[in-house]
DNA sequence: AGCACGCCGACT
DNA sequence: GTCGGCGTGCTC
């Protein structure tokens, strides 16, 4: 039995404990007899007025009084967290400068995955029963239910018998039920890695063998996985998969999205014959503690999931497999910052084993890689008979004008009432949700801003209310103006997906439109059901926004349209012409098969844009060479080394004050730039106002002991909160 | 992240 | 006079 604090022996042992809380570094605290304790061995210890589980992590650092100390609580009975998620634990908070603890409360998301796991108990019939049982109505259900099945347990047996506990507890008391132990569940199928997979062509067979060379060799190496939509890209990295599990090792599938699984999920189970480890921030509660322990247990062979199944306790990863790599979704901005294709990369580094990187459209960062040597490309040629890029137009929205309240010009609404006459489908393409991005009164002019943010009020008209889409503020749509007071004087300036869908609708009466956003898409079974509609041709015209961009394709769908290709080309954010490039591109792709390539339209009022005309020209090389170009002649990324501090609080004087002070003590050394103090592109956000600061260095300088020397500099009220972002991705 | 400690407004 | 609001600061 463990000391208590006051009577503790000052011989004991010290160790550093790690709690996942935002704290710089581990607490000391004594052994206190748990003599057997080694790093990743979770314990309980005291904090404060509570108790919290935290992780053993090193001997004592003795920078404290001993007669300070305090003693663990407990030990968890738990596996301990594996040596190399704690290297990596390490390595992202000294990367993102996000506090130690923050980090390593990313790879304890599940805090019941800690406790033991619980019993299943069932019940079944005695062997026999006793004689004088009193047979009531209740007890004869239960019985029934029991009959020749196998045991059930408890909520089970309650709900089909249409009896309550004390039922069964009494049967149990009789003698005439008895409660027996299941097995632990086991949901996780082990993947068949001796089916044959789909036939590979010669080069993909060439491709499948260099990636499997990396994961038999136990080798870390990145790969960039290249080619279109149909190349065979899948099957060519499941195949280095199955090399991974035939070699007893696990294996971690990164997508961007959760939407993107139901599909992905079909391609693994044929091919593995069960279905893989699902892991994103909706999987439920109950089954994400059986998964982080299978994670653990190695019980679990392949995980699927999204950015934060990078920190899951694998038992023995051996692959990780990054799909969409170009996508921006795997920045993540809030909380630690960080970006998953890199820290994959970086836990492959740690863990001595291939990643690879699969996309059609590789991101600026990752071609430089590859010219730079440090990526290998493996690059799959399109097959004969595969959809190819269908013929993409701009049409000069100056030239043709759309009609008065409209947005749709009349060579796009031309081309919409062809196709849906000819019994094919179309795309209608606005990355905009709600009806208008803006309403405002036509007699004073009032415009609906948000009151906690730096932004504009959508209008969701089939909601009847005004949206802020960056905090989720929300006001009925109101029919007097509340500056005015005038009535019946409120316009909708400028359109999105619903204002479109009402377009149509009035002119192609009759069609069957379907709008995809994520205003009427909640996840994964929401997109199957749409996509099911849409290709059992139950939709003629599907407007939607970026979603409708990933991965699905529609045999029927023979027209794509651009509402506004302008709409994302300006702004300070670094990558908006990459992004926007890729996801025309990607939308322009859902056009057409093989048979019947289909037609691409895109309204722009700058068809001269470079951006468009890469795009239309179909001249991908010439537009990464002209933006790596930019690039490097600014000193950006990833020629230039980026890292941005955010400034917020409720109290913009109190902000402005340390921003300021931020500003003045700035690095003042060769290579090293730093813009800002300005207002963050959302100013206020959430009612908190924020500030930026860039720095911008060239690549042979570290970013993070020049961060932390400058922010050593300035004191900061707990009122303001000082953000870093190493890498920013989006400005805002 | 909790939780206590603090210092200012509406109550028994 | 107290109860309690949540801003601020600490936890080995």
């Amino acid at each position: 039995m463990p000391d208590s604090d006051a009577t503790a022996p000052q011989d004991s042992r010290q160790l550093s404990v790690l709690i996942p809380l935002p704290l710089a570094g581990p607490y000391d605290y004594r052994a206190n007899g748990y003599d057997d304790l080694s790093d990743g061995d979770f314990v309980v210890v005291p904090l404060g007025p509570r108790e919290v589980i935290g992780v053993v992590w090193g001997e004592g650092q003795g920078d404290v009084d001993p007669d300070n100390l305090r003693a663990i609580s407990s030990c968890v009975s738990a596996s301990p967290l594996p040596p190399d998620l704690r290297t990596f634990v390490e390595w992202v908070s000294r990367y993102t400068m996000a506090p130690l603890g923050s980090v390593l409360r990313m790879a304890m998301s599940v805090p019941s995955a800690l406790e033991p796991p619980r019993p299943r108990r069932a019940y079944q019939r005695a062997a026999a029963v006793p004689d004088g049982l009193r047979l009531t109505p209740a007890r004869q259900r239960v019985l029934e239910v029991l009959a020749d099945g196998p045991p059930r347990d408890a909520a089970d047996l309650r709900r089909d018998a249409a009896a309550s506990q004390a039922v069964l507890t009494g049967l149990v008391e009789a003698g005439a039920l008895e409660i027996v132990q299941l097995p632990p569940l086991l949901p996780f199928g082990h993947p068949d890695t001796t089916l044959a997979g789909p036939e590979l062509s010669g080069l993909q067979t060439e491709a499948a063998q260099a990636l499997s060379e990396d994961v038999r060799a136990r080798r870390f190496a990145v790969s960039l996985l290249e080619g279109v939509t149909g190349s065979g890209k899948t099957e060519v990295y499941l195949d280095a998969v199955a090399t991974a599990l035939a070699d007893g090792r696990q294996v971690l599938v990164l997508l961007p999205e959760i939407a993107l699984t139901p599909q992905w999920l079909d391609r693994f189970a044929r091919r593995f014959g069960t279905q893989p480890a699902v892991w994103h921030s909706d999987v439920k509660s109950t089954r994400r503690r059986l998964t982080w322990r299978a994670v653990a247990s190695g019980e679990a062979r392949v995980v699927v999931g999204a950015r934060s199944a990078l920190f899951l306790p694998y038992a023995e990863l051996g692959l990780i497999v990054v799909d969409e790599e170009h996508d921006p979704a795997f920045k993540q901005e809030d909380g630690v910052a960080y970006h998953a294709r890199d820290m994959a990369i970086v836990r492959g580094q740690i863990g001595n084993f291939p990643v690879i990187l699969v996309t059609a459209t590789p991101s600026l960062e990752t071609r430089v890689n590859v010219e730079r040597g440090r990526y290998r490309r493996v690059h799959l040629p399109e097959r004969h008979g595969v959809a190819v890029m269908p013929p993409i137009e701009a049409i000069d929205l100056r030239e043709h004008a759309p009609p008065r309240g409209g947005f749709l010009a009349p060579p796009l609404r031309e081309a919409l009432s062809e196709t849906l006459d000819r019994g094919e489908q179309a795309l209608l393409f606005l990355n905009r949700r709600g009806y208008a991005p803006l309403t405002l009164c036509r007699h004073c002019g009032h415009r609906f801003g948000c009151p906690n943010c730096t932004a504009w009020l959508v209008e969701h008209r089939f909601r009847r209310q005004l949206q802020c889409h960056h905090c989720g503020f929300t006001v009925p749509r109101p029919d007097v103006c509340p500056s005015c007071g005038t009535p019946d004087m409120l316009a909708a300036c400028g359109p999105g997906v619903e204002r479109i869908a009402e377009e149509v609708e009035s002119i192609l009466p009759g069609k069957r439109i379907a709008v995809m956003t994520s205003d009427n898409v909640h996840g994964p079974d929401d997109v199957a059901a749409l996509v099911k509609m849409i290709a059992e041709r139950e939709v003629d015209l599907l407007i939607g926004t970026q979603m409708v961009a990933k991965g699905h394709h529609f045999p029927f769908l023979t027209l794509v349209g651009i509402v506004d290709a302008d709409l994302g080309l300006s702004g300070g954010d670094l990558r908006a012409a990459e992004r926007t490039y890729q996801m025309l591109q990607q939308v322009a792709g859902r056009a057409g098969r093989a048979d019947h390539p289909g037609r691409v339209l895109l309204q722009t009022y700058d068809p001269e844009h470079p951006v468009l005309t890469a795009l239309i020209g179909g001249e991908d090389e010439k537009f990464f060479q002209l933006e790596k170009e930019a690039r490097e002649f600014g000193g950006w990324p990833p020629f230039g080394r980026l890292a941005a501090l955010i400034v917020s609080g409720r109290d913009p004087d109190v902000v402005d004050q340390v921003a300021g002070a931020l500003g003045r003590a700035a690095p003042d050394q060769e290579g090293v730039r730093v813009l800002g103090p300005a207002p963050a592109p959302f100013a206020v956000l959430r009612g908190q106002h924020r500030r930026r600061l860039l720095m911008k260095t060239t690549r042979a300088i570290p970013v993070q002991p020049l961060l932390g020397d400058w922010l050593a500099q300035i004191k900061v009220p707990s009122s303001v909160r000082v953000r870093v972002d190493v890498d920013p991705y989006s400005f805002l």
